[in-house]
DNA sequence: GAGTGGTCTAGACCACTGG
DNA sequence: CAGTGGTCTAGACCACTCC
């Protein structure tokens, strides 16, 4: 019967009938159209979430999931452009950004002495209004000084370009499904415990230097990893 | 209490109280211990589980997750090897390879006709003992002729190059979260609805044509994506 | 055959959202 | 303030595993 509603919900879905563009009719409701109790509904939703076809915001309701963003973690792209490429809408929006000493892990991905301070920017990224994307970026003084005085919505690929005349070389990341770390939960909307995408890359510059290393958490349902060489 | 519960069985997961070799306790006596329902219990353990931290054999028990496979999906390495030098072991098991007529997105992912036929090869790999990953190949028979005729639980990359001088050139690939496809359910011992991580892989040889195409449906808990260029 | 996880019922209270 | 999802209780039966 669990299988069953999931594939009905999911028919519903692929035909229209429920769209990303307004909440599923409540839990309740859908416990009498099926005929079960909340707790089997809710597994039969919890199945489908952990799919990424539908999504709930707490206490709000469930929603379809919108079509996932096509990513290559390989191309520093602007992450604007890349979205308004897909047809879609993206908004920056810059949680906290300042000058801290950092663990010994990040010292480490930047090639620097632990104990440095650094550079961190905690940025919030959305497509079509929905948050996708909680980033901390940890980016080396050394080579960007006074980075902190730009407007840090823009483009840091461009900031970078522009005032300091650096850009992207080789990149290396290692992705992995993981719990939202504590400080995204409120900005993705989510709940503790929630899975999400790590994606943790460390970037280099045209001569081979590192720059900056970003820690990246995504939706688990927001994007599909596309990667050519 | 639900989080609580999460949190106090990681903590007996981290300090190796529960251990990947037996299984958790019975869900009756976990509950008891922490003085909850089932239906609470259980809902904590499938938020570890959809964390990856721990999963369940289908009526056998609950069991700590071994440690990542580190795995990238750009190098065609053999996977034996691979395995190896993480200090584990491995198994590969042939479920069927047979020549068929395939759909058609498989024939374009191969740049083939519509209609055609290839070398379709469904194998299952464990790593100690544990599968993690179910792959079908789809290999252009025009490329490797009488293919089926070789010891397939051997590593392909080994058959074309030592049968045909072939070796691995350029890789494509495309990975999502998705519900695990029926015909790799018993295989991988999950029950419908799972979410796996497929992984579309599309491989060129040394002069670059298109020699075959990997659908990969990994345990999301196995592995750990890592990618440098 | 005893024990396990998988599924399901029929309620209940709470914290929060949104008009 | 009405309605929502989030959490929780106290049971029950079934299909399967393992001895």
């Amino acid at each position: 019967m669990l299988a069953q509603i999931g594939q009905k919900i999911m028919a519903l879905v692929q035909q229209g009938v429920f769209t990303p563009a307004k909440p599923l009719p409540s839990e309740r409701v859908l416990c009498e159209q099926f005929s079960v109790t909340r707790i089997t509904l809710r597994e039969a939703l919890g199945q489908l979430a952990s799919q990424g076809i539908i999504y709930s915001e707490p206490r709000r309701g469930w929603f379809v999931s919108p079509p996932r963003l096509v990513y290559n973690p390989l191309k520093r792209s602007h992450f604007h452009t890349m979205i308004k490429e897909q047809g879609r809408t993206s908004q920056t929006e810059v949680i906290e950004a300042r000058q801290l000493t950092v663990i010994n892990s990040i010292c480490k991905s930047l090639g620097l002495p632990v104990g440095s301070s650094v550079y961190c920017v905690r940025r919030l990224r959305r497509i079509d209004e929905r948050p996708v994307l909680y980033v901390e970026h940890y980016i080396n003084p050394a080579i960007f000084p006074a980075l902190l005085q730009n407007d840090l919505t823009q483009s840091l690929t461009d900031i970078y370009h522009a005032n300091y005349n650096i850009h992207y070389g080789r990149v290396r990341f290692t992705m992995i499904p993981v719990a939202i770390p504590t400080q995204a939960i409120s900005a993705l909307k989510l709940s503790a415990g929630s899975p999400v995408l790590s994606i943790i890359r460390v970037n280099r510059d045209q001569n081979n230097r590192i720059i900056d290393c970003d820690y990246e958490y995504w939706r688990h349902d927001a994007i599909q990893i596309d990667v050519e060489i």
